[in-house]
DNA sequence: TTGCTATGGGAAACCGGTGTCATTTGCAAG
DNA sequence: CTTGCAAATGACACCGGTTTCCCATAGCAA
């Protein structure tokens, strides 16, 4: 290790808070002073400081602080197996939110199903002094999750679908107002049986689409056979089952509205093994746009939904009383998805 | 904040080092040694502390060894954007890994081409006091990345393709094998004009996908006329501009071997667009075995490199020394990949 | 000039571990 | 019965910040 008292002195090895405090002429407590802005400061002194630290680019020892605060400067991303797109694209979000800032981000990949799941994210929370966390979907719906961070007192944000229970704590999009406009997109385009892939019980995001999907017939007058509706699981494989489902009734559906995008590239799928041609004879829509809907043939028409914005604001939500000030209380809570029209619809071909 | 000593008594705050110390009736660095399997430690002494550790579930303050130990506990993944379920199964495979060790992972999206990529990479491995990181492709090929992580001391692993110039610091898959393996399998169906979407300049993995078709095809005694290879940026839609350059020639070929399932993607979209079927007028062949290859139709058949379980081995590579003694220099550094076999190849028409 | 109160700033303890070095103990050799 | 050496353990400083507490000085009224 070499030996830390002359180095210190020749190389330029990290400058420490005591020498920040020796060139600036005052005290280790100053200089932490001028860092944490107190406000019992000299003008003067502070400038004094703050040319020093400039000077030597010195950047607190984020270890130390976390060990005398007894809280890390660290966000995690809480997630169970979303698509990765969406990961990577809330990461995106989060991270251009942090920069500049003395926080960094920890992606943290769960087990939901996992007995020890909730008394895992616990211990992590807790020995990693984690400041706060992101929950994403679907996770994000686990109320018990949310109480954990509660009790150890990390901060966090959901990211959801719709609701506003809890707007501190929360960030959405409203699937169901989305759903209503693809729907009528739909109609309008003089599609009349529609069926559904339903996301799983339980799922909040699941339900929202799905109402809005109920919504948007109705307001249309239109009526919505039980055997119009197939459950789905969000996955490809159970878009698939759901559709030849779906299309062995008769007469089939000229258009199907999918939950998500997985399940609709499922449908296509489908109806390309039953040799039915889309969108001639039958319409898909999907939802999240994902990036599997725009390279299928024919792209998707789907939903997206503004998750980098939506990450963004998470993160700015967590942090934001910490650095800016009370600029956290004006971020929005909620965004607007907007529909993505690509080949997947078209007319039915009786009309 | 409260009152630390009384508190300390009644309440099950977390135990520190000297609660240990104290109930075991030892000093604090001995119960470190324990901690730390330090072999001078008196058997006795050892399980006698051991069982105070256990009793009060103690588990040492990472932030405080972080700070002793000038060296945090962390594992990074530093990624630029490859396709995002890979980033996924790499972290599931480092995760797996690191379970039960007091290793976390920070996932970490760099921006090749901004100008302070290195410099940011720096500022952060050196301020978090990284243990080691994890390089993926196609930033792992960055030279200059790897020395920076010497420089500040910070052990790495990089994925790669093939080479294995220096295994210590290196888990690869043989791409180029694979590839030959693909390219024989395509020949042996009875294609003879077969075209190649290459991948960008400068990636090693692009360079030895090619190499290996150019082997398959020399081995083969098949020709490969200049207008039968495209180059590709390993996108989307890269994939399908090269493709409609390929299908320009005349005779057009009626294989396409593509250098990444993203750009085999591509290579479909762009037949449908010309109304060519695959596989019956042209099969496809991609490489990764994204999830895409499976949900396209028809599904694509690929080459798929075993990232999991390479994630795994690269993690073990990190920690190895610390944790398990010397077993990290008998982990495999070089993997398999296989083709995997799906409906976008076919018998040439002609045939 | 004295006395009193703000207010800026410093000394030292502390956060919870680790390293260095000294000390104690046990036992074989001289 | 020393001496010598190794094994086992402890005392204490240290990592780089923050907090507590207290002092010095300035400003101002009496």
């Amino acid at each position: 290790m070499g030996n830390p008292r002359t180095t210190r002195e020749t190389a330029s090895a990290k400058p420490t808070i005591n020498d920040i405090a020796r060139l600036a002429g005052v005290s280790k407590k100053t200089v932490s002073r001028v860092i944490n802005r107190s406000p019992l400061l000299n003008a003067e002194t502070r400038e004094k400081v703050e040319k020093v630290i400039r000077e030597t680019a010195y950047v607190p020892n984020p270890q130390a602080r976390a060990l005398a605060l007894g809280r890390n400067f660290l966000i995690a991303l809480i997630h169970d197996n979303p698509n990765s797109q969406m990961i990577l694209n809330m990461q995106q979000g989060i991270l251009e939110a942090l920069r500049n800032t003395d926080f960094e981000l920890v992606v943290r990949p769960v087990d939901r199903g996992s007995a020890t799941m909730l008394d895992d994210v616990r211990s992590f929370l807790v020995r990693q002094r984690m400041f706060g966390v992101v929950l994403l979907p679907p996770i994000s719906e686990n109320d018990q999750l949310a109480r954990l961070c509660d009790e150890v007192g990390c901060r966090y944000v959901r990211m959801g679908s719709a609701i506003l229970d809890d707007p501190e704590h929360m960030v959405a999009s409203n699937d169901r107002d989305a759903v209503i406009e693809a729907m009528r997109y739909l109609i309008a385009q003089g599609h009349r049986r529609i069926g559904l892939v339903a996301g799983p019980n339980g799922f909040r995001s699941a339900r929202e689409r799905r109402e809005g999907f109920e919504f948007a017939l109705a307001e249309a007058g239109l009526s919505l056979p039980r055997s119009l509706v197939a459950d789905g699981q969000y996955t490809f494989e159970s878009g698939i089952t759901a559709t030849h489902g779906l299309l062995d009734v008769s007469p089939p559906p000229t258009a199907i509205f999918s939950c998500n995008d997985e399940m609709a590239a499922g449908v296509l799928y489908a109806a390309r093994v039953r040799g039915i041609s889309v969108p001639e004879d039958l319409s898909i829509i999907g939802f999240d746009d994902t990036p599997i809907a725009a390279r299928v043939w024919p792209p998707l028409t789907t939903v997206r939904w503004p998750i980098v914005a939506m990450g963004h604001s998470a993160a700015l939500k967590l942090i934001g009383e910490t650095v800016g000030g009370k600029s956290a209380e004006q971020e929005p809570s909620q965004f607007l998805s907007t529909l993505i029209r690509r080949g997947s619809v078209a007319p039915p071909a009786q009309l």
